[in-house]
DNA sequence: GTCTATAGCAGGATAGAC
DNA sequence: GTCTATCCTGCTATAGAC
């Protein structure tokens, strides 16, 4: 027996884990399945024994650095992170320019539309689990739909545009003009203002 | 003489008017010069006689299509449209789904990073130009900066969002959360306030 | 399950006729 | 200034050896 049985489902986290960082960072027509398996430490012939096609892989990909993200969230809160605290790093520069694991929900948002069914559904599965998030996170209580919209718009929209935009001085403007707004949006949510 | 002196002119806009549509909609990599030269009733061996390559045609073309909206906006305004009305339908399923001409800041939001300078240079003078239109617009002074900047990304970052879920019921409600928090936000400017 | 090799296609850019 | 024809590259996906 050359390889342990666990041997298949690592390689497969590791062919994810590569694609959801080339993916991510540089979207899908950017990125071959060549390069992914490179990344991977394979070569391309094995990549058909692990996903059917690209877009699945994309789809998976997207999911998985989700998951890694959430799951990265509940662990900063159960460690006493307040969530202006996590908005804060979110509408970062630091996320703009990938010096932290950046959010394919921002770095993705319009690539998502050219692709198939599967992908579009995985990206919105992905963004309603945001909002739940949003609503539900360090209150008893629900937060207001709108306020979770709103800041869910403001996270997304301003990381998405702060990358687009040339202009170091003019993304930094951005950025702090959405953190400001968001904290804003928590602080005067009727719920918040229970606590 | 077979061509009267202004038929490159002429022809030169017909292909910009014809990527401007194609780019929009589907970002630079799913759209070829054969496909933007067939729609503009031309060949692709013409193309190159009236750009260098595809990269400085989607920088005119972001440009062109730009320019375009904004001078809709300003005969709106001078027609006696309020700006409130402006951004409600900028914050619209019908822009969305691409029953208005649609607005290449949000559509390609996340497609710009991966060009080359010359395209995220133009994208970035057309933000400045949107951000500069909303300080100045139907005010005799300026409007607050921080307001402006959340204003423009609810209004890019709301459409993007829009449009890559896969939701119609989410995305109605998104948009509704982004015009009723954007036109909040114009109320309570304090520059708004003194009118 | 991973490899090498290749089929098959699409697209950017150029050449040269008219 | 527009056309047709072509070069060249890069990619997805498959075949088949080990």
């Amino acid at each position: 027996m050359p390889y342990p049985h666990t041997h298949k489902a690592k390689t497969q986290e590791r062919i994810l884990a590569s694609a959801a960082q080339l993916f991510t960072s540089r979207g899908y027509d950017q990125v071959s399945i060549d390069q992914i398996m490179e990344h991977a430490g394979l070569t391309r012939g094995a990549f058909y024994h692990h996903f059917p096609d690209k877009s699945s892989l994309y789809a998976a990909a997207l999911q998985y650095t989700s998951r890694e993200r959430f799951n990265y969230y509940a662990q900063e809160l159960k460690n006493g992170a307040s969530i202006d605290h996590l908005i804060e790093g979110y509408l970062n520069q630091e996320h703009v320019q990938q010096k932290t694991t950046p959010c394919a929900l921002a770095f993705l948002i319009s690539d998502i539309n050219q692709r198939d069914i599967q992908v579009r559904e995985a990206y919105t599965q992905v963004y309603k689990n945001l909002l739940q998030g949003l609503q539900h996170t360090g209150t008893a209580e629900k937060r207001e739909r709108l306020t979770c919209l709103a800041i869910s718009v403001l996270m997304i929209g301003g990381v998405a545009l702060g990358r687009a935009l040339n202009d170091d001085s003019i993304t930094e403007e951005l950025l702090g003009a959405c953190r400001t707004m968001s904290l804003q949006l928590l602080t005067r949510d009727p719920i918040a203002n229970q606590s």
